[in-house]
DNA sequence: CGTTAGTTTGATGGTCCTCAAGCACTGTGG
DNA sequence: CCACAGTGCTTGAGGACCATCAAACTAACG
């Protein structure tokens, strides 16, 4: 019936609360202003005050902050399903930038739109506070990511929770999920260099673990992946254990 | 007339937004129901369902996630004035626990209340909201500091932003401020062997930077730190120099 | 006056960075 | 059809940074 019962953020919303198809219909609303933004040019700059929000429909975002000695950190990545700029919507100034990492489809919502659809749906609301939940609780995991993994893990615990993510709205399975990172995105966002993401991909990958190649990431031995990196998806909130 | 005119949280929100006497009272009536906790035991314990939050009044406190292996990681410190556990509140349950590093004095605010008194002064939440904003904007500071900083950088930068906050509600100056953090608290925080965190602040004190000795922390040559640290306090969002 | 928590220093080695160079693939213009 | 430039991947060599192990020292406290 609806061809957005099947957008990603109604996907990835209905493994939290089942949704009414009155709810479903609002969220379908939300999706209406529908625009385009092209690979590597920022849709929002450090320190720009946002009026609206975006839903990403299809491809990949990253969110940074640069640093004045001209090297970035990757905050996070957004995948569809996910919504960009939530907090500064409904909070303050966002203090990172936003790039698409490939051309995007995204759903402009503006402000008053996503408020009056609470008003109208107070269950939409909770399952929407949820999803923003679990964005800072991934946020919270990278910080451990960085301050306590070696690089091995790093990037295998990065690898599991990416699987996990697009596993909640039908990207990904446990054999693997299409990937439009390079390995410039990973160093960036595991505060590693380039070189030596590659060192750690060609172990994983001898150690018939992982393999990261021609924008596909195939898992070989999950298990030895997830023993290796110490993954614990309960921070995704996930209630099925989507990868197992 | 009132004593709580001067808690710490009412010169927190006072610097962000100018509060009416009705909302100073309304921020008081949140602070009747105080209660202390002993140093070193855990307040909220990971994965516990909380049903009110409190507003840390007095001492210090930090949030944390252990992992398997049995190192921690420490994601932020509290210090009077904010609030602990606003979030699980507001949205779920709390994915850390939290840790008095000395005995504390707290005011429990249940969920009711809360809400309740955003109802009431609209402006409350408003700053509230801020508040927790800059809290989660200091989270991704830290993993910036994690992902693209090294050891020196990352010691001077912390000390920094912890002197800026302590600033606001009136525990610090540009000279320094009184400080119960033991260097395994760095260590844990930075993601730092205690003992090379040692090393860095023997060569900060010898470079005539900073000293970090008797629980007091004492800038020597604050503009040398900053410059060592690229330390921009603009994420804090506090319009005031505070430290200038 | 022994115990405990926290700080300090030395020695050694592993992890990961930097610099450097080469390779593979793609798209572009002559 | 072929240079070519651009982007991303790959590998080697050398060294900086920081962890780990070990031990001594200080201060506080019962």
């Amino acid at each position: 019936m609806h061809a957005a019962e099947n957008s990603p953020l109604t996907r990835k919303l209905m493994a939290f609360v089942a949704l009414s198809a009155k709810e479903v219909d609002v969220l379908d609303q939300l999706h209406q202003r529908r625009r385009s933004f092209v690979a590597g040019r920022d849709m929002v700059h450090q320190g720009q005050v946002a009026q609206a929000a975006y839903i990403l429909a299809a491809g990949w975002v990253c969110s940074y902050k640069l640093q004045p000695d001209g090297t970035r950190q990757i905050i996070d990545f957004q995948i569809p399903g996910d919504f960009l700029g939530l907090r500064s919507v409904l909070l303050r100034t966002s203090d990172h930038s936003f790039e698409p990492i490939v051309d995007i489809l995204a759903a402009e919502v503006p402000k008053r739109d996503l408020l009056d659809a609470f008003s109208q749906t107070p269950r939409l609301a909770t399952a929407v506070l949820w999803a923003a939940s679990r964005d800072e609780a991934m946020v919270v995991e990278h910080l451990v990511r960085l301050g306590r993994r070696d690089a091995d893990q790093r990037v295998a615990h990065f690898l599991l929770e990416l699987a996990s993510r697009l596993a909640l709205v039908g990207m990904g399975t446990k054999a693997g999920f299409a990937c439009p990172l390079t390995q410039y995105h990973l160093a960036d966002a595991l505060g590693l260099s380039s070189v030596h993401v590659n060192r750690v991909l060609r172990k994983l990958r001898q150690e018939n673990m992982v393999t990261f190649k021609n924008g596909q990431v195939r898992f070989i031995n999950i298990d030895a992946l997830i023993k290796l990196a110490d993954f614990d998806p309960a921070y995704l909130d996930q209630t099925g254990p989507l990868l197992a």
